[in-house]
Order: structure tokens, then C-alpha cells, then sequence
DNA sequence: CGGACAAGCTGA
DNA sequence: CAGCTTGTCCGG
């Protein structure tokens, strides 16, 4: 009887066990085993070394159906050791979520090779983001990053990936895949959707999909196209926090077919990807690394970026003006009376979130936790950490005049409706979805980033306090804030439908804005690399943040390794470097795991919070 | 993870 | 010493 390897579905075990079966499974296969008394699921793997002398073995209760191929299982072995985590997470990522016992035919239309005669209505060619990534798919198989604009038609991108065979096409928003997929279909391509048509991927099928499709089977895979690479949701937000660019690009290394790094606002990473390692990087000038492979002509980008006016309140007393400066509020009445919709961006939720006596000046805290208080309604302060509630009373001087520091979105909502003495939405994570159906899109709406995902075409949209954003303590905050001005570009549709978006800032001179003003993403970065090299930051570096009750005997056992280094973040987390590449993995993967609950992050999208 | 088993605590 | 809790080990 054959022996087979099989790594149980138990995280805490992550490793592989040996079975008799009767006849040699495949690797990736999807089975049941027994294990410490139970039936769990697990694959077959590749043996893991020892063969064993002369233990009984059990066998698998029984085979479940087909699982990831035996160079997507590999894959998954590298992703978890990329990130420092455990094989049966990545496994579970590449493994269909009902049984596949087996593989349909290939069904559906196959578009002819060589863009023969189509079918007229979905062709590329009549777009430019269309034909240049034609060009580039067509290149060597290495990673290129590939600059567009915010309103470039991705559909173009995926059609051009799907000529060439059989494409994965990864993209952040599920909207947009479903919104690809069926473009795809209607111009002939045979097309699986991550995840629910595993197994027609598994036939050779292109494939479209969030994240996980970069681990979705690919028997004839010939491209793979990463769009808006530099979307966080591209990342794993739990252990392992793998990025589906990464994997991406590892994944076309290994195959030897082209990758392409779609964005209108290129991340550092995937320019340190296209050239190759991070030594390699580390010698590379800013402005030799910072420069896309291919990049749309500089008047089709100026297009598809709206025009950016930015209102340099540092001459202000915005303690007076408040949120709203004058010459917003006229922008705004303006855009009102061309019947262009309004949206106001504030990432603040509640009605305010830091207030200060307006007789002592103290800012208002906590009376049990000393954290700041805000005012969720006008008769109550509330704790944001502790959850404590007391009267709007100043604790120093029992004043009851107290000032709004940071109003929040509810109270800035107030406030603009007697400006403009129009309705003003609010639009929340919450409310989001359920407002735009029939009463169509607001006038004038106000809420948090979240309200970048409504499509306002030819409208204005206006960041209220940008600084927050370009100030922010995240170390990829400069791309971040240039990501809400894509997105706000992207919603009212550029350039060429009348949109436009208003920075209100007391930094006009910051590279961000002045990207934006450039309507040229490329140079953003420059300050950014200086930066990244300087502190030891991705992705010229590795960090992992550990946490929880185990990492300080975790830290203990890591101990002080070569070309690392460990700092405690002194509440508890510790942040651990290196700027050798594979150093960090291979000193973390050495250290045995402490029993109690661990939180190990390797390259975050964020440091804390 | 979850079962097995060993070591430690309690009460009569 | 039974009966129960807590801890540690290990699974093929």
C-alpha cells in the first residue's frame, strides 16, 4: 500500500503526518484523515524528509476531491514562509469551498489566438490602457509596473490579459470582478470567478478575483495582471498578512510569464519588484527605481486626473472658520448651481472628537482614564477609550463653555447644512449601500473615506482636513493619502466629465499635493524611498510586530540574532527588523512557538491600530 | 485544535 | 482516596 504525506487542517499542528492509501494521490488532494482520535480535512504534501521505519500507519478515511496543484501547494509553502506563518492558513486560501470531485469539460466560447475576428463590441483596441497592456503582456516574464490613470478602463487591462491564454486577473474590489467577468464573457473570453468557479479555472479558464485568485488553479497560466496594486486590500489583514502582489510576481517568476503591477499611483513595492530584490534597490537612485515600465502618455493621465484646487488655510484662524473656509463654501454653492453632485470628506466619525475649555484651554479628558472625551450629542462627553460618560463640563475650571477642537462628520454635517441651507446626507461604512438605491445620488453628501465608494460623475469632491491624512503617523501615510486622491478622481470620472476635488490644507507644499497638482503620481514616491531606506522600512527592509500574552516569551526565545533587530513597542508589542532579505523569516521561523494566544505581523499595511 | 493523562487540590 | 481542576504533551 502507497504512502502519503498529509498536513491536517490544524493550524496549531502545521505539519505533515503519513497514511496508507490504496492507490498514489496527487499532491494538493483534498482528504479526510484520522488524527488524535478524530477525522479532520487535510491535503497531501510532499513527504516531509523521514519516511519512518516501522510505524502502523492509519489510512485516509477517504478522498474529498481535488485541491490546489502541486506548484500552487509550493506556493503556499512560500507565502508562509514570506510571512512568517502557518501553510495550512495559505492552504485554506487555495483550496475550493465545496469538494470538487472532479473536472468539468472546458465549456464556453474560446476566443480565437491572435485577435482574429471578434465580436466587435468589446475590442481594446479603441483604449490606451487596453493596448499598452497588450504591449507589455506580450513582453519577457518579469514583473512591470504598468502606470494608468484613475479613470483607466481595467476591463481593457483584463481583455488583454486573457488574449494571451489562460490570465489570473487580481483585483481589490469584488465589484469590479464581478464588473470584469461579465466584460470578459460578453467579448468572448472563457472566464472562472474567483472563487466560485474553482474547478473551470482548473480547466484552463482566465480567472478574476479578489486577492485569493492569485492562488487559484492555472494548468496553461500565461499572464498575470495585479490592478490597482497598491490597494491595501490586496493584503491579508490577519497572520499570515500575505500580499497578493507579492504572490503575484512570485508566482510569474516561477512560471516565466509576464506580470503586470496596474496602478495610477504606483507603490514603492512594486517598483522594487519590478527591478527585481532589495539589494538591488538599495544602489538604484530614487529616480531610476521610481519609474514605471510602461506608463500612459502624460495627456491621457492628465485626463483621468481631476483637476486639483488646493485652499492654503495657513493664513487662516480656522478656529473661527471652522471646517468650512470661505472659498470652499463658494465652490460649493457653485457646483451646487451647475447641479453638480458634492461630496465632503472628513475622516472622523461622531460629532466631535477633541474639545478644549474655552476659559482654562485644557483640553477635555477622561475623569477614570485620562484619554480625550468627545461628544457624541450636545449633553454628553463620552471616553473613546474607556467608554465613561460625564456632563460637558470642564474638569478644571467647571467651565461649561467648551470650544470643537476636531469636529467630527455628524456635527461637520450640521454645520454645512446651515452653510449652504441645502439637505446634507450623512454617509457612514454603516449607512453606506442602503442610501444610494432609488432616491439617486444626494446633492451634497459628507462622511468618512468611506464615501469615496460612491460614483459622483462631473461632481466635486472636497477633503476637509487633509492634513490629517498627509500628518498621518502610518509609515505608508504618504501613499495612502495619495490612494483617497485616485479614488476621489476616480468618482467623479476625471478630468473629462467636469469633476474636481478641493484639498483644504495648511501643507500645499507637500509632495502628495503637489503629485496631485502635477496629475503625475510618479515622483510621490522619491521623498518616500529616502524615507523607507532611512528608517529600515518596507520594502527595503523586513519588520514583524508581535503581540499578545505569548510575545514576550516569543521575544525571549527570539533572543538577538544576526542582522536583526528587536525594540519593544513598551506596551507589550515589540517590533522586530531586518533589512537582509529572508533574514527576519528565517530568525523567526527558527524560534519555536511558546503555547498562549501570538500575534505575529510580518509587513504590515500598518504599524498598530 | 482537542483528547489523554499526570499532577495538584479539596473534602470527608 | 475519589472526584475534580489545571497543565502538558502529542497526534501518523
Amino acid at each position: 500500500m502507497p504512502i502519503t504525506s498529509v498536513v491536517p487542517d490544524v493550524p496549531a499542528v502545521d505539519r505533515p503526518f503519513d497514511y496508507l492509501t490504496d492507490v498514489e494521490l496527487p499532491i494538493g488532494t483534498v482528504v479526510r484523515v484520522p488524527f488524535g482520535g478524530r477525522r479532520v480535512r487535510g491535503w497531501v504534501v510532499e513527504p516531509d524528509g523521514t519516511p519512518d521505519p516501522d510505524r502502523e500507519l492509519l489510512a485516509i478515511t477517504k478522498v474529498v476531491g481535488i485541491g490546489p496543484d502541486a506548484s500552487v501547494v509550493a506556493l503556499c509553502r512560500w507565502a508562509a514562509w514570506r510571512w512568517s506563518g502557518r501553510f495550512v492558513s495559505m492552504l485554506r486560501v487555495a483550496t475550493p469551498d465545496r469538494p470538487v470531485r472532479s473536472l468539468p469539460r472546458a465549456i464556453g466560447t474560446h476566443r480565437e489566438r491572435g485577435g482574429g475576428a471578434g465580436s466587435g463590441l468589446d475590442e481594446m483596441g479603441g483604449s490606451p490602457a487596453g493596448a499598452l497592456a497588450e504591449s507589455v503582456l506580450r513582453s519577457t516574464g518579469d514583473a512591470v509596473v504598468m502606470r494608468t490613470s484613475p479613470v483607466s478602463d481595467q476591463a481593457d487591462i483584463a481583455i488583454a490579459a486573457a488574449s494571451t491564454g489562460q490570465a489570473i486577473v487580481v483585483t481589490p474590489s469584488p465589484i469590479e470582478a464581478d464588473r470584469i467577468t461579465r466584460r470578459l464573457s460578453t467579448a468572448g473570453h472563457r472566464v472562472a470567478r474567483w472563487p466560485y468557479d474553482w474547478a473551470q479555472a482548473a480547466t484552463g479558464a482566465t480567472v478574476v478575483g479578489t486577492r485569493g485568485a492569485v492562488f487559484a488553479p492555472a494548468p496553461d497560466l500565461s499572464a498575470i495582471v495585479v490592478l490597482d496594486e497598491h490597494d491595501e486590500r490586496l493584503q491579508s489583514e490577519s497572520s499570515p498578512t500575505w500580499n497578493a502582489r507579492e504572490v503575484a510576481v512570485e508566482r510569474a517568476r516561477r512560471h516565466g510569464v509576464p506580470c503586470a503591477l496596474v496602478s495610477p499611483c504606483p507603490s514603492l513595492d512594486a517598483y522594487v519588484a519590478q527591478i527585481g530584490n532589495a539589494a538591488l534597490a538599495r544602489e538604484a537612485s530614487p529616480v531610476e527605481l521610481v519609474s514605471p515600465a510602461v506608463s500612459l502618455s502624460a495627456s491621457e493621465l492628465r485626463a483621468g486626473w481631476a483637476p486639483t484646487i488646493v485652499i492654503d488655510r495657513r493664513g487662516e484662524d480656522t478656529g473661527r472658520t471652522g471646517l468650512f473656509s470661505s472659498e470652499l463654501v463658494e465652490l460649493m454653492r457653485g457646483a451646487i448651481g451647475e447641479e453638480r453632485p458634492v461630496t465632503c470628506v472628513l475622516n472622523r466619525t461622531g460629532r466631535s472628537r477633541l474639545l478644549a475649555c474655552r476659559s482654562c484651554s485644557s483640553i477635555a479628558r477622561c475623569h477614570s482614564c485620562d484619554g480625550a472625551v468627545h461628544l457624541p450629542d450636545p449633553t454628553q462627553l463620552c471616553c473613546g477609550r474607556c467608554g465613561a460618560t460625564r456632563p460637558p463640563v470642564c474638569a478644571e475650571c467647571g467651565s461649561t463653555a467648551l470650544a470643537l477642537l476636531r469636529p467630527g462628520v455628524s456635527r461637520a454635517r450640521e454645520e454645512l447644512e446651515a452653510l449652504l441651507r441645502t439637505p446634507v446626507v450623512e454617509v457612514t461604512a454603516a449607512t453606506r449601500g442602503q442610501a444610494d438605491t432609488s432616491a439617486g445620488v444626494p446633492a451634497v453628501a459628507i462622511g468618512t473615506t468611506a464615501i469615496l465608494g460612491r460614483s459622483i460623475p462631473g461632481g466635486l469632491v472636497a477633503f476637509l482636513d487633509f492634513d490629517q491624512e498627509l500628518l498621518s503617523p502610518r509609515y505608508r501615510g504618504a501613499e495612502d493619502a495619495l490612494t483617497l486622491l485616485v479614488q476621489a478622481s476616480r468618482i467623479v470620472g476625471g478630468r473629462s466629465l467636469g469633476g474636481s476635488v478641493v484639498l483644504q490644507t495648511r501643507l500645499p507644499e507637500h509632495e502628495v499635493v503637489a503629485a496631485a497638482l502635477r496629475s503625475d503620481s510618479s515622483l510621490v514616491s522619491l521623498d518616500e524611498v529616502e524615507r523607507r531606506r532611512m528608517l529600515g522600512l518596507p520594502p527595503f527592509a523586513s519588520i514583524a510586530l508581535l503581540g499578545l500574552e505569548a510575545a514576550p516569551e516569543f521575544v525571549e526565545r527570539l533572543g538577538k540574532p544576526e542582522g536583526v533587530s528587536v525594540s519593544s513597542g513598551g506596551d507589550g508589542s515589540w517590533l522586530v527588523k531586518s533589512s537582509k532579505p529572508g533574514r527576519l523569516q528565517e530568525a523567526l521561523a527558527a524560534t519555536e512557538r511558546p503555547p498562549g494566544r501570538l500575534r505575529l505581523q510580518v509587513d504590515p499595511h500598518r504599524i498598530g491600530r
